[in-house]
DNA sequence: GGGCCGAGCCAC
DNA sequence: AAACGTGGCTCGGCCC
């Protein structure tokens, strides 16, 4: 396809049903169909369906949704064949299938495509940015914005000229695209990942559809605690300013001044220069080293704050109006390793263990199921380093901790204390990360020279898994990429010599190198684990619904009477997908059933 | 007033 | 005194 296509497009509107109906057969022998819709806003529940564009290799059409009964493309469009080539087809899913009841089957994702195939390299994926790549054309994408627009003629149900051509021309350039990328995933052996991502979009679709319920009540009763706790603190906080400060704090009209801003940089240094206390500012760093106990106080504070303001309100008011939940954005290839990023609030980064996920309810009649895999990142370096130790150590199914420091510290495994566990486990956890000994002698509370015989003896006792590091940093750099087990691939720059930088960007590869493998197979087996779950639920046509999803944790919400039901199949698949990439390492599963989202 | 970016902090 | 991988959110500062 060239440019002059786009602007002399060759497609027809089609505004009622007997004209739909002419362009099924054709459709029905298609092996591939480029599909494309547009709604007035972006949510799925409040849009409107306005248009739904098809496009054969040779063809396109731009139906008017409103005008046209389109369960006559349900077949067409759920079943496996013809292919449907799709630009974020997320969207298309969740838009179709809330508002036509058409569950949208077997994709083929351009934006997950691209995405796949340039992994490392760059994050460019709109598809202006891939028909000029692939097709070497300009979009216009501004006449996009006139679909949502509430007082525009799409609103209305009419379309202009321009509009029509807008829509055709988003579903003319796919096929081309299509054909472009297949082949590249094809040739850099890439088949496999994307089939997995593919599959993986009607399940992500669905949990976000379905959503998480939120216990509003319990969350501001949460807020106002800490809230609470937050003004004890800062009425303490001003408490000792007064009571330490030599000179009384008076404003200008004799009244005793009762308060300072916390939150005014200006007005602390103020205070503290009153108590004798000189600081150049009032950073984290800054307080962290004065050992004033107020400075200890105000961070402190600032943590309760932080708590308030990030986690607060802002969460209840992403709350949909029309479904009364949360419908997070879960955006499929968010990192460059493959897991996930979330957004929308990003329900990966609720607190652990200060109240908010037990605001994370089932319904009524309902119960979730919150499972995880135990120990995954170090299963998988088992796997890949193929270290006796480590293998043996999860065969008996003993705690890899508790082993690391008896072997380290040459001590009996009844001899190992609180301490040395936790360093053991410092080291085990840092590995993945490529850490070096002056961020284990700060997190331990050892010196760097300490920390340094402490990973030597750690390598000497784990020779394989150094083996592996090592040769996986140096092979990153020198073949500028890397692979998961599930076969995913991340590319990698290499900086120019010249670069003042080079050697702290070379590092930075080498542990990007080393992380990669480990972090990417862990989505790998998370991502196949969420698609059969999804399947085996559809199979049984059980009232159970994915609704979360945080790396190496799997959150399902089931209907009381079959939770257990569920709760097997949870786990049974989620060990089946472990297995899958997993051969010489037994995967487990830890699982819990009940009203709230707790571990 | 909106966009961008770093700091700081949350998760795994 | 920090050099630990992957993200997102909020705030403050900066720029236009």
């Amino acid at each position: 396809m060239i440019a002059e296509t786009l602007t002399d497009l060759n497609y027809k509107v089609i505004e009622n049903t007997e004209k739909l109906r002419e362009i099924i057969p054709e459709l029905e022998n298609e092996s591939a169909i480029a599909i494309d819709t547009e709604g007035s806003r972006f949510d799925p529940f409040s849009a409107k369906l306005l248009l739904l564009q098809l496009a054969t290799t040779k063809k396109a059409w731009v139906i008017d949704c409103a005008k046209v009964d389109l369960s006559l493309l349900k077949h067409i469009l759920e079943s496996t064949r013809p292919l449907k080539i799709v630009q974020n087809a997320k969207f298309d899913y969740e838009l179709l299938k809330v508002q036509a009841e058409i569950q949208l089957g077997s994709v083929f994702d351009t934006m997950l495509a691209e995405r796949i195939i340039t992994c490392g390299i760059s994050r460019e994926i709109s598809l202006k940015t891939i028909a000029e790549k692939y097709l070497g054309v300009k979009m216009e994408k501004s006449t996009r914005e006139t679909f949502t627009d509430p007082h525009g003629t799409a609103a209305r149900g009419e379309f202009t000229k321009e509009q029509l051509d807008y829509a055709a021309g988003d579903v003319l350039v796919l096929h081309e695209i299509f054909r472009k990328q297949f082949k590249t995933l094809q040739e850099e052996n890439l088949i496999e990942t994307a089939k997995l991502e593919f599959s993986l979009v009607p399940v992500v679709a669905d949990m976000e559809l379905h959503g998480s319920l939120i216990d509003e009540d319990r969350w501001r009763t949460h807020i106002n605690e800490l809230q609470e706790k937050r003004d004890k603190l800062n009425a303490e906080i001003q408490k000792d300013l007064r009571h330490l400060s030599p000179f009384s704090q008076v404003d200008l009209f004799g009244n005793e001044a009762d308060t300072i801003n916390l939150d005014s940089p200006i007005q602390l240094l103020v205070a503290f220069r009153k108590l004798g206390v000189d600081l150049p500012n009032t950073s984290e760093a800054t307080l962290q080293k004065s050992n004033h106990s107020i400075a200890k106080k105000l961070l402190e504070y600032r943590a309760y704050e932080k708590m308030i303001t990030a986690f607060g309100e802002s969460i209840l008011e992403k709350i949909n109006p029309k479904t009364g939940r949360l419908h997070p954005d879960f955006i499929q290839l968010g990192a460059d390793t493959g897991r996930f990023a979330c957004n929308n609030p990003n329900l990966q980064q609720i607190p652990a263990d200060s109240g908010f996920r037990s605001c994370f309810i089932a319904r009524s009649g309902y119960k979730l199921i919150t499972a995880d895999y135990s120990q995954i990142e170090l299963r998988i370096m088992a796997e890949v380093s193929g270290d006796t130790e480590f293998l043996q150590a999860f065969e008996k199914d003993v705690d890899l901790h508790t082993l690391t420091a008896s072997q380290m510290f040459k001590i009996p495994i009844s001899k190992v204390t609180k301490e040395k566990r936790f360093a053991a486990k410092s080291i085990n956890f840092g590995l993945m990360y490529g850490r070096g000994p002056a961020s284990l002698a700060n997190q331990i509370g050892i010196s760097v020279e300490e920390a340094r015989k402490l990973l030597d003896v750690y390598f000497s006792t784990y020779k394989r898994v150094k083996q592996w590091l090592d040769n996986i940093g140096r092979e990153a750099v020198r073949t500028g990429e890397v692979r998961t087990l599930g076969g995913r691939k991340r590319m990698f720059t290499n900086p120019d010599k010249t670069d003042p930088e080079y050697q702290r960007l070379i590092s930075a590869i080498e542990r990007q190198g080393k992380n990669t493998p480990i972090q990417g197979t862990s989505a790998d087996i998370t991502k196949y684990a969420l698609i059969l779950i999804h399947n085996e639920i559809k199979k049984h046509k059980l009232d159970v619904h994915l609704v979360h999803t945080v790396h190496d944790e799997i959150v399902v919400e089931a209907r009381k009477d079959i939770v257990k039901k569920a709760s097997k199949i949870v786990e049974d698949k989620m060990i089946e997908a472990g297995q899958k990439l997993l051969r010489r390492v037994p995967v487990k599963i830890d699982i819990h059933i009940s009203d709230c989202w707790e571990k």
